[in-house]
DNA sequence: CCTCCACCGGAACGTGAGGAGT
DNA sequence: ACTCCTCACGTTCCGGTGGAGG
């Protein structure tokens, strides 16, 4: 009897999809076969690596641009023609795809390289150079081009970057074969600390990714929506408004097709055969919120306490507190939950900290008399911070716990 | 115009954890 | 197994400052 009210549950849920012809296309692991308004930067991409394909070395290549500027797909979608093309022309070429944010040490990059042309490389043990040398090894037993995509190359930077100065020199090494990279960065700015060694000869070319504008954004919204939605079901204003909202976010359209997914789900969820306006709002709102959260969620728990210090003003009715009053609060709380104290100064930083990540608003503000100090405010919503902060086993008890804000005369 | 508040924020240093080199 | 380095996190010390009130 329960079994049949339960697949009749979900049957109803299964055949009750008015919306989406295929959502798997919505979301960013998805590379479309198409990339628009990309045709510079892959034909730049190609005239570069078109060399592979002469059995020669192609230049190194360095990538910038912001998150969700088409760097990753447009890196892949040229990879993957050019094995294409290389098997059709009967050359050996191999196109490798590494991240570095998954892969960020020196051994795990190496050791996974060499597993890619089935070497066995235990997960640990080795001594670097061994696994090094195993790898050259395996790759220069025939002549083959091979060109390895580092994506999001910044993570491997922090951890030393002596892996890319030895794999920028690899090609002394080899015998047969060739090697070539590409390294993808959303920093711009990266290459500032990088040996100088290692940057001219990663960076002997350079690609710019430059954000996409509404109009470029709405073209790509409308190109994956009609793969992704059953027709005439989403009202004229959802392309154009998520792209104008995602435009102001620098142009992301990893961002404005969160959006158009999640506003999908919305309408879903309402069991309504068309998406509107008012779900593109509320996805807009719950992917700024879940922002938020986890943001809130992974902060370490000194910061949670500063927040949480915030909240508990602003609650009491202050609207502007200053860095004084947010400390003493701190003070109380940290007594309360017995844990260490820090100092005013520190406090100064993750209240700055804190401002950056779009949690609190903070400005300096002259009081005359009354001194120089941060204005501090919350700038999301009281009540779903301040239940992420109580998730926190240390904060827990602090629900309970109402210390009296000592009153300032000149407020 | 000067003072002086209540903090800002730079600089230098201390510490402990974790990785790399040997 | 050992030392050496680096890096994140904090502290101490302190010079600097916009503007209300005198």
């Amino acid at each position: 009897m329960e079994n049949k009210s339960l697949n009749g549950l979900f049957q109803d849920l299964l055949e009750n999809d008015p919306i989406f012809k295929n959502k798997e296309v919505l979301r960013p692991s998805y590379t479309p076969d198409l990339l628009l308004h990309r045709d510079v930067q892959i034909n730049n991409l190609a005239t570069i690596l078109v060399s592979a394909l002469r059995g020669e070395t192609p230049s190194n290549i360095l990538i910038y641009g912001k998150t969700g500027t088409g760097k990753t797909a447009a890196t892949r979608y040229v990879g993957i023609e050019l094995e294409k093309k290389s098997e059709e022309m009967n050359v050996s070429c191999v196109v490798l795809y590494i991240n570095c944010e998954v892969i960020d040490t020196q051994y795990r990059l190496l050791a996974n390289l060499a597993r890619q042309f089935g070497e066995d490389v235990p997960m640990t043990g080795w001594p670097t150079d061994q696994v090094f040398s195993k790898f050259k090894e395996s790759i220069d037993s025939k002549e083959q081009v091979i060109i390895i995509i580092l994506d999001e190359i910044d993570k491997l930077i922090k951890k030393g970057d002596n892996v890319l100065y030895n794999l920028s020199r690899i090609n002394t090494d080899l015998k047969k074969s060739k090697i070539s990279m590409i390294g993808v960065s959303n920093d711009l700015k990266f290459t500032e600390f990088l040996d100088p060694r290692v940057k001219s000869s990663l960076g002997e070319e350079e690609i710019i990714f430059p954000p996409y504008d509404a109009n470029q954004i709405s073209d790509i919204l409308r190109d994956r929506a009609q793969i992704a939605y059953k027709n005439d079901v989403l009202d004229d204003v959802v392309i154009p408004l998520c792209a104008a909202l995602a435009a102001q976010e620098h142009g992301d359209a990893r961002r404005a097709l969160d959006l158009l997914r999640v506003s999908g789900e919305f309408a879903e969820r309402e069991n309504k055969s068309r998406v509107e306006e008012e779900h593109v709002r509320n996805a807009q709102d719950k992917i700024e919120v879940d922002r938020i959260v986890e943001v809130v969620r992974t902060l370490p728990t000194q910061s949670k306490l500063v927040l949480y210090s915030v909240i508990y003003l602003q609650n009491k009715g202050y609207r502007n507190m200053t860095t004084g009053q947010v400390y003493n609060i701190y003070l109380k709380f940290c007594h309360n939950i017995d844990t260490d104290v820090l100092t005013q100064r520190r406090i100064t930083d993750l209240i700055s900290e804190l401002d950056m990540l779009g949690i609190i608003n903070a400005v300096v503000v002259s009081k005359g008399r009354y001194g120089r100090t941060k204005e501090i405010s919350l700038s999301v919503s009281i009540s779903n911070v301040r239940k992420v902060l109580l998730e926190d086993n240390r904060l827990k008890s602090l629900e309970s716990f109402n210390p009296p804000v000592v009153s300032q005369a000149h407020l």
